[in-house]
DNA sequence: TATGAATGAGTGTTCATTCAT
DNA sequence: AATGAATGAACACTCATTCAT
């Protein structure tokens, strides 16, 4: 069946041959891809319409069932690839080749940058928990990706405790979690966070206020 | 129609002197309520069959039309209480007279156990915004306990300042969302996070840890 | 579940008085039986449309999923029923009280009657074998009335024995099958057999001298 | 279009020049064919997949619409074909050069093997039946084959007759319908009949014991 | 107050068939 | 001759909701 995440490959170069448009199986799935994505962002797995992923991807309902299976394995395509991108997002950061501190406020802020451009990451994820990590957990792309990740952060720590920046006691994987929190609950829950504290959680000024907040957060508990 | 939010009124005096259970029009509404708060939490709004709700309120599919107009009436109901529901236990924490530090800490780690034990809690706020607060929008309620809650940790932190152990630049809601944040990220992203981070979120001392780090976070961000 | 077998017993009481017509749940099942049989003994289980059942009973389609659960179970029920009222009909045939000759040539008459006129029950039992029996093979009440009918061919070959005139060695239920074969290849192959024999299979004098020759094969098999 | 029957023309030696298999028109609709006999045998035509016989054939779905238009005229080729072919084998028995007794014995014979060693040939004959024989219709070559073979039984029941050792009132149609008969029921009912009767139809003994019976059931009607 | 019966508009999925190369 | 891509109509089945008592 194939993960479908692999979709960039060869389809390029014959497309800027002969352009074969509509009948490109690489482009078609790509079009399904995105417009699940959408979708089930928009309104989770149950809530989610096979139909208006096909009207979206200008693709036949039938190419879904002919590309992906059925609706659920859908999900999971869309759910993994999802993953997959916001961890080679950060690997791109090269935190490496920064001083610790300045490498821990990059990430801080990559972090809340990337679930604000990309607020369907958020949504699919509480769409999986939902669902109990069913269909990540069939995953194996999703763990290399994940060890990767947990890796570089561990470095930088490393580093910042060589560099006596910061503390020696810290857990990587509690600081990762911690990062996303900071940023992934206020905007996650910025339609409900809007009415039980009566201000508008998505206006550029409280934005910007938020990720200082949370990069002082990170600071003062990182730091030494 | 009514919020459903009162139940607690008469029901028990006039059970006892002469209505059957099976006619105790309060009991049956709170026996839906509780039924719909879980499968809603479960499944999410889409996700939920009101015959299940039926079943499991061990009540007549037609009552829940008859108590609470059609389901996503039912689904604010759900949801707008569960928020009262908390706001309520909070109140009764009583933190005007603690230390500021021994409140905070307090707060803290009520919030934390609050989630843990009401799991459904955190699926219901996600299911809320994942519908961008349209119910909640409509009630009236949730921004008086609201604004009651966020002028309890104002006053917590006012104290602190004065006793010069806070910080003096803390805005309470900012607060109050980190503490929520850091609590409700770890729970509800429990079981992709099992996956990602190949450890058991809900293991006791995999617990125990991340109150003490989240503490930890909080008291760093907020003490002198 | 239930087999939806005995649907007459207490339905016909309450018609009678009140007449609820439309909101007669047994009715509403015994009209999708009647329809379902039809469809199914016309187009196979594969070529049976659910719609076309649901229109033809006069009912509602999701009725049919209410009382039989999916278009499998329904024609299990289907298939069951039809072999029980074959069952039921011959009980009816009291051969006990007949002399052996006469019981026999009354067996054989009826089997060839009932296939004429129940044509649905051929290919029910046709599409039943297609499937490998796999319906009926869930069925506790066939084997109950199999056995009563082959215990009554079997008794009555015994008094023909004891009478003198019945072969003694005659297997009751080669018997039974050797009757049912000779009509039912003839009137289920009847249209191919039409074509191949270039004659109308179906014309009363075709039938009658079919059933004259099937008579004649019986009686020179099974009397001395 | 053409029947599809005369496959083994030429193929062989074209096959044996160049072409390489998987060009060999004739080969790919042996193969289409062959798949298609098995998959409406064990279907029927509702329940057969088009995308199965192209999968089994190991052909191109769109080869079977090149070859035989659609669906239905598939089944049609394959249904002439079935009878084709027995009717094909029923003539090398060479009846003629046997006494008729032993000829007559022989039929039998052959007509309970034939069934054992294809039974698609009577699921596809049920299945053509269910349709109401609409397909056979309109095959021309049905009809020789069809008449030989009515000739040659009633050849053989003329010898017979002639010789002293048949009865002379025997229709040779009926004759004919009442070997297949005994056969053919025993063995497309085998599903059902080993759940109604309790015993295994397809164990060896009882296979043997069923011919055994057919065999003088035929004998007893048409010796003398 | 309570309930079983009934319904129409979906909802995921399948299928035979045609298009483009 | 052969193939992968694409399609629309249909199909089994589901669901929230209303009716009748």
């Amino acid at each position: 069946m194939g993960t479908g995440l692999g979709l960039k490959k060869k389809s390029g170069a014959v497309a800027t041959k002969v352009k074969p448009k509509s009948r490109d199986a690489e482009a078609t799935k790509a079009r399904i891809l995105a417009a699940a994505k959408r979708e089930f962002a928009k309104n989770g797995l149950a809530g989610a319409r096979v139909d208006r992923i096909a009207d979206k991807a200008k693709a036949n309902k039938r190419m879904i069932y002919h590309y992906f299976g059925n609706k659920e394995k859908l999900f999971q395509t869309v759910v993994e690839a999802a993953y997959v991108d916001i961890r080679t997002a950060e690997q791109k950061l090269d935190l490496e080749h920064l001083p610790p501190r300045d490498a821990l406020e990059k990430l801080v802020r990559f972090t809340w940058d990337y679930y604000l451009k990309n607020p369907e990451f958020i949504t699919l994820v509480n769409s999986e928990n939902l669902h109990r990590a069913r269909h990540l957990e069939k995953s194996e792309v999703i763990k290399v990706v994940s060890r990767r990740f947990v890796g570089m952060v561990g470095g930088l720590l490393d580093r910042g405790v060589a560099d006596r920046v910061f503390r020696s006691d810290i857990d990587p994987v509690q600081l990762n979690i911690t990062i996303a929190a900071l940023g992934y609950y206020y905007l996650t829950n910025r339609f409900t966070g809007s009415i039980l504290f009566e201000r508008d959680f998505m206006a550029p000024e409280a934005l910007e206020e938020r990720l200082r907040f949370n990069m002082e957060t990170i600071m003062r508990l990182v730091c030494k």
